[in-house]
Order: structure tokens, then sequence, then C-alpha cells
DNA sequence: TAGATTGTTAATCGATTAACAATC
DNA sequence: TAGATTGTTAATCGATTAACAATC
């Protein structure tokens, strides 16, 4: 059921569809600023990015701007929502309240307008039938059923990695197409699933390594 | 006073060094299991990268494994450690203790052998004088000191986008070296200071973006 | 020795950047 | 028109991958 346009939209490098999200929000402060058109160098330099790369990420896309003028905010704005897929809500189910989980629940970057955090899973019967963020936790045996009768597309682990593979079969099996990895252990899905991974530790270990290079005296 | 050893040390690229501390990882898991010797197949796969990619990454480092062998798991974690920067501790400040700094805090990934959080600081009287994780929370005045007093090289900023950049100017003023973004805004740093960014909100929109193109049916 | 695995080379692939003709 | 800025091209750069001679 896919449409191919004539000469259409190509594919997305990756390293653009990475970029993406922070031209969206770059976009929204400009607009919020009431600024109607921009340029390719205020925008750029509003998102920490060369104009050249900024012109060239937005070449993928069905975006145009004016020669001479620049882009129109709201417009551009748009497209991007649409390019992002954000035209209609993303439900997202959350494994492990613990103080990260709990932190995810009540962040506004993700209980937006554009996703809402559907459920919240639990392990330790401590936490279970607890309420965060207005949701009542639900043990990791309803995990499933969770994710199923929620609709839920995006799963967010924030579990110990110990049993982090596990909660990733079940929202797997279970229908997600996305899984945002926050335990720090390498998690095998299939092809169709999308992984994204935050690794605390190692972007403090990759802090450190340029660090060395500056105070450490040891060869 | 940096040693140059003839045919030595080449420049590690930055993506083999963002992979370093999951090699770690992955040998610290092998040791757990009492394995004395790996080959790049198995670490590899521990990883979830490719067992070439994994020897053509060592291969940047002063590390040798034994051909029809493997790699000593004791020594190459050895190297690995020293290559990282993680033979002395790292003192990490924290700038804003809302949820997720709170988390960060208590984050045993942070809090570990290889880094220490010396400093919790926030702008809001309430949280202000308040203990977590063992520390007093400092007022936002005093960050500079803060820094300073216990010789902190990384700063954590988990603060309102708003106040981002004021912060992390202060810092690198005060003189770290290596400066983890969470707020969700770009960042200007000098050249010679190492900035990472981890974009919680950014990351859904990303797996957003692949979910699209499952379920949206509109061109 | 025979079998296994490294370290490196060379080919491929993808991403970035600068420059500029086309356009308003 | 003159000045400004886009969209795209081509060149550069960096990263990945497969293959294999060297080595144990």
């Amino acid at each position: 059921m896919s449409v191919v346009v004539p000469g259409g939209p190509r594919r997305v490098p990756r390293a653009t569809v990475g970029r993406l999200p922070v031209y969206l929000r770059a976009l929204a402060a400009l607009a919020d600023q009431g600024v109607a058109v921009t340029s390719s160098r205020t925008l750029a330099a509003a998102a920490g990015v060369g104009s050249a790369q900024l012109r060239k990420d937005l070449s993928y896309l069905p975006a145009h701007g004016t020669p001479g003028v620049g882009y129109d905010v709201a417009s551009l704005r748009q497209q991007l929502t649409g390019a992002l897929g954000l035209t209609c809500q993303r439900r997202v189910v959350i494994v492990g309240v613990g103080h990260l989980g709990h932190a995810l629940a009540s962040y506004s970057g993700f209980a937006g307008t554009d996703f809402v955090v559907v459920g919240l899973v639990d392990a330790d019967p401590r936490v279970v039938a607890t309420t965060v963020a207005g949701l009542e936790v639900q043990p990791f045996e309803r995990l499933a059923q969770v994710v199923k009768e929620n609709g839920a597309t995006i799963a967010v682990i924030a579990t110990p990695q110990a049993v982090a593979q596990e909660v990733c079969d079940v929202v797997v099996a279970a229908g997600v197409t996305g899984v945002l990895n926050f335990a720090p252990r390498a998690l095998r899905v299939p092809p169709a699933v999308d992984l994204r991974v935050v690794d605390l530790g190692s972007e403090l270990q990759i802090l450190a390594f340029h660090d060395r290079r500056r105070s450490d005296l040891s060869g």
C-alpha cells in the first residue's frame, strides 16, 4: 500500500534522521519568537550544524525554501513534523520503574504532545501497584497485556541489564516496533524492529577518554 | 610530556572510541563467567558488533591477541581500561537535580568505581540544601566553587533548556574538560572541551520516524 | 603439522563539506 | 536589476566490511 511518487521521496540517511528532531526544536523556538521566515544559515546555527548540512538534510524531504529568501518557519515545521511521523500520537510503555524509569515517566520531553506514556511495568513487588506520574505500576507478568491493550508501539527498557533481553523479547513479541534501551547490555531484536540505545555509563567513559589525553602522564 | 612510541599509538577514530566502553563491559561479563581467553568472534557477538570491526578497533590500541588462539581477557581488559583513562577516578558534578538529575546521581553506572559524583547543584530553593544520594545540594551561585573545590573534570547538565548554556559557560570557565548535556538545546563549548549529548526527546522522535513508515498511509 | 584466529589491506559504503549555477 | 539564498553537484573524508597472508 505504499505510494511511490515519480522522482519522489528518496531514502533518508540515518544520520539525517538523527538531526531532524534538532531542526524541529530549533524551528519551534524561532516560531515562539515570532520569526516567520528563516535562512539555512540562521536555522543551522540554532541547531548547531553547518548550513550546507542543513540544506543537504532538507533535500531528502519534500520541503522547499525560496532562493534568495529562505524557509517559511511554519510550513517547514509542518514538513518536519510529518516526516517524523508526529502527526499521530505514539504510545509508550516504560519497563523498569527505578530512579531512571521514574524520571523518564515524568519527563516532559517524553510525555509531551507527540508521545504518551500508557503503561509502567516493574518486577519489584514494592513498586508494583504504586502510582507514578498518574499511572499504576503493573507487574512484569502483565507486560505483554499492557503493550497490547494500550496499543503501544514503543517500549522503553530501564531495567537492570540481567533482565533486559527477556523484557525486550516480550515487548517485541507483543508487537512494539521500536525499543529504546537504557540497560547496559547489547540487545538483539528482529530486523523489523528499530532499536536505539542510550548508554549513560559509556557516555562518561567516552568523556574520560578525551580527558585522559590532557591530564594523564602515563603512556 | 607525551611519549611517542615509534610506530606507536595512532589516532583512535571517534566511532571506535564510542565502542570501547561496550567492549570493556562485555569483557567484564566474560571475566565474571571465569573465561580467560576469548576470540574476536565471541567478544564481538557479546558486544553486538562484527568480528572484523572489533579487530579493526583493537588495532588502534597497543592491545594484541594471539593468532590461532584469541585474546587474554584480563590483559585486554587492562588495555581498554588504560586506553579509556579509567586508571584514575574522574570527578563529576551534576547540575540540575530534578527527576533526571536525581536519577543520575543515584545511577550505579555513574557513581561506580570509575566515576564519583562530587557535587550536586540546583537553582530551586526547595531543592537546595536537601540531601540526594548522600550529597547536600548546593545553590547555583556556588557552582563554579563546587567544580573547583572538588577538582571536577566532568559536568552533567540536567537543567531546563533555558539555563543550559549559562550553566555550561560557568562549568567550562571553572575548568571542566568534558560536558554531558541532557538539556534539549544545542550548546556551544570551546574546542578544547569535549561535549556529548543525550537527547531523550529526539530518541523517541527517531523511533517514531521508523514507526511511521509502517503504520502511516499518508504520502 | 593441521586447524584456528589474528592483524591488516583494499574495496565499499555512507556522511560531510565547499562551491556554485539556478532562482527569487 | 542587484543582492541574497537555495538545491545540488562533486570532492573529500571517515567508517565499515570482506578477504587473506601471517602467525601461533
